[in-house]
DNA sequence: TGACAAACCTAGCAGCGCAAGGCATGATGC
DNA sequence: GCATCATGCCTTGCGCTGCTAGGTTTGTCA
């Protein structure tokens, strides 16, 4: 399980990268990062249905209600513009602080 | 500048990867970290020196006061046996993480 | 017909991040 | 001799927000 802190960080870079392979919806995303990740990160409804919210007020996001083919309603998300934009940022500040730390962990520890 | 939840995600694994190069102190720590990020993370006093109370209370690091060579009174920090083990499972779920953003940004975009 | 999975939603408040402010001391300059 | 800056540490308090917990609807399968 993740410290609550990697996920609050992640989850929007997550959403983001993910819309930008193709639209999906809420429940949908669950589950796709759940299998990306190998099982490892576990979202729920509770937390992400707020966040797919706020980030379609700040227009990151936008959405349509559309029937699926089973014939079950859905409300699916594309980027928007601005959020490729944002997407572009947001991967910037990861890999800052993933080289940060890289460039840590490759140091052999001094021995004291 | 990082956003929040990025800086709250990053805070520990970074003070704990510091550490396991030798001791520091909080004041030298902060400007470690701005170093080594390029001038990208900045911490304040106020964010990181409860941080390493806690973490001492955790007794993931341990503490002394010394005298520095300079005659100026600081606490030092170093890594404690459990705070090696969790920098290992810091490391893990950064990674984790990391692999599954990479594995997204590695995709050509489809085209919608 | 009832139980489960799919799919979405939100009120409410516990908890905590950190801005802001405080203290002490050494060095530097005039 | 005294003002100012950099170094170095500490904590209170409260504004914000994450997410638990609870809810609804619809389709399907036995």
């Amino acid at each position: 399980m993740l410290s609550k802190e990697l996920v609050a960080a992640s989850t929007i870079p997550l959403v983001l990268s993910i819309l930008e392979e193709g639209e999906d919806y809420g429940y949908s995303l669950i589950q796709r990062v759940r299998e990306l990740s190998g099982g490892q990160i576990e979202w729920s409804e509770g937390m992400l249905y707020p966040v797919l919210h706020w980030m379609e007020q700040q227009k990151i996001i936008e959405s349509e209600w559309r029937e699926s083919e089973i014939g079950r309603k859905r409300k699916y998300y594309r980027l928007s513009r601005k959020g490729r934009k944002v997407l572009q940022t947001e991967k910037q500040q990861w890999m800052t602080v993933n080289e940060t730390l890289t460039k840590l962990w490759k140091h052999q520890p001094r021995l004291t």
